[in-house]
DNA sequence: TCCTGTTTTGTAATCGATTACATTTCCAAT
DNA sequence: ATTGGAAATGTAATCGATTACAAAACAGGA
């Protein structure tokens, strides 16, 4: 409750040397003694405003997620936080709902110094406003990104990724394989299709549009939606490749809905390796993306972009997880 | 980049004029236009870190949670910001992690001003600590609370909503009913465990110490930790009443890798109706907590509290919603 | 004792806004 | 033209810290 200006009254000094006593400047062990009992006496805490606004800093970063309640997001988002907090930072979740508004409230809390740089998640973001952002203020890509933006970014070979799981599918003896992406105006699901493409065509299995079951969203629901059209439909497959888990596991809850056998009947593959891939029954085969060290790779570019240091964009490595999905 | 210097300048006008000008005062209407178009021409953004040290507030409300990687909280928290967004506040997002040092952090952000209030989610959360703090700081409880601490609170009934659950297996011809419950120390723990004894004993079923399985922590795993232990054990039964969804669907996949049929075999009821508990195969029976109410309601509590406006406790309605894993 | 150089402490400007109060401007009524 | 009162505008204090610079205190050497 009390401010810096009670503190240097009540102990008979100068606010600047209560300011030295709590930065660690210069002071007597004497002065300092009496200041700090004074200090504990009225409870004192030093207001981040005042200090803030005087460093014009706000020590605080926005990440930027679609919406919170998709899991890929949370072990990025605890990367982040574990590289920003011991360096004095902390980071505020904003959801934007892919909401331009919502974005805009967010983007407005750079501009007015409320938030000191941005870690964009965000696949929906508008890239026009966040490129006229960056020339201004710090931004970081994580994850989805533009590489035309000029904003630097970290991401794993989305392309590479999907050629392995699919190749992994010929392997177990699948040559008709469906495709479960969503839209293909994200840079990931594009370079997602193209490693689906390029695995069948090197395995000799001529690539369908036809094959390629596009959603409408990332969710649950999606997933299922694009099974039941799949399996209702003309064809048959022995195996889907999911563009991410939630969506392979909309497809297998629908599959066994429909009585089809996991993955005796059809294999499936997920991406992204979420906690829950690993709780469904079966567990699914999927691509992990080093998310904790996308997120402290990510965190650490950003605080590095806000002291003027240079910051290069950062390509991860990825790994196939093969689970019960996919084997007997 | 601008400041209010600079655009009074620029226009001709006084800093007050610019300030009016930004928040609607008395202007001419002449005087206003040639403000505006600096305004614009200049980028002029006003700065919040001066604005709030001069209203010594901060607009920011910190939300303190375990744990982002639960799904229980997404719902509260989508609701928390709904409610708050509008009102021209932001919430940061704070994963303690159960660590009182992390913790800790967030209450000096509190401290120093750096946020306004603060609502609570964590079960494990410094109780003796957040009391002190609620002493001189707006915070309010949402869901896990202490009614000792005498901070205001929003919960549900969980004894009778455990008593509904448990009531249900009953119903459908269970007689061997075990429970998953996680560490007593939690305030919700105990109150649903008094359900599901209560559900027991008004239906003649004695109840017995031995059929609660406790977990060491709230996770996927420790509710496949339970099930295991329960099922290798010398008892048999036929429902589980799982104190949350995630230790049920702990407990339905290890199971199905026991060899086992839900609910055939065995029936199994959740608490929170997650959004995961939908997906699982068979669908999960469980509580439905009115989550977003929950998060809107304790978010303009705690508005309330800041702005001095009086402020009660609020216990909220629960729903049972019965789905393929308790019945055929 | 006096001087010099170092260390400690104090004074006051600064960050960028808001706002109470003072002053000026404007217009209508006399 | 003068005056009064309302409306517009300006001046300067304020919020709570940090910090450049000035001033004072101190220690050691001549």
């Amino acid at each position: 409750m009390a401010n810096i200006q009670e503190v240097a009254k009540e102990a008979g000094v100068s606010v600047a040397t209560v300011s030295r006593v709590m930065n660690g400047g210069a002071v007597t062990p004497k002065t300092k003694g009496k200041v700090e009992e004074v200090i504990r006496r009225l409870k004192y805490e030093p207001s981040m405003l005042g200090r803030n606004l005087r460093n014009s800093e706000s020590r605080l970063l926005l990440v930027l997620i679609p919406t919170i309640s998709n899991p890929y997001y949370s072990d990025i988002i605890n990367g982040i936080e574990n590289a920003v907090i011991p360096q004095g930072y902390n980071i505020l979740l904003c959801e934007t709902d892919s909401n331009p508004e919502r974005e805009n409230i967010y983007f407005d809390m750079v501009r007015k110094k409320m938030a000191d740089g941005i870690i964009s998640m965000d696949p929906t973001v508008n890239m026009e406003e966040l490129k006229i952002l960056a020339e201004d203020h710090p931004i970081i890509q994580c994850s989805e990104y533009s590489v035309e933006s000029g904003i630097p970014f970290v991401t794993i070979d989305n392309e590479e990724a999907a050629y392995r799981a699919v190749s992994h599918l010929v392997n177990i003896g699948s040559t008709d394989i469906a495709m479960i992406n969503s839209d293909v105006t994200f840079l990931y699901a594009r370079q997602r299709q193209l490693g689906y493409q390029r695995a069948l065509e090197e395995n000799g299995i001529p690539f369908d549009e036809e094959d390629v079951y596009y959603t409408n969203g990332p969710s649950f629901e999606h997933g299922q939606q694009a099974m039941r059209k799949m399996l209702t439909g003309h064809k048959e497959y022995s195996a889907v490749f999911a563009v991410s888990d939630l969506l392979a596991i909309g497809a297998l809850k629908e599959a066994h809905q429909l009585g089809l056998r996991v993955p005796e009947d059809i294999a499936i593959a997920g991406f992204d390796k979420i906690a829950f891939s690993n709780m469904t029954n079966p567990a699914l085969t999927t691509i992990a993306q080093p998310m904790y060290d996308m997120g402290t790779t990510s965190a650490q570019m950003l605080i590095d972009k806000i002291n003027g240091r240079p910051v290069e964009s950062t390509m991860m490595s990825h790994e196939l997880i093969i689970r019960e999905s996919t084997i007997g």
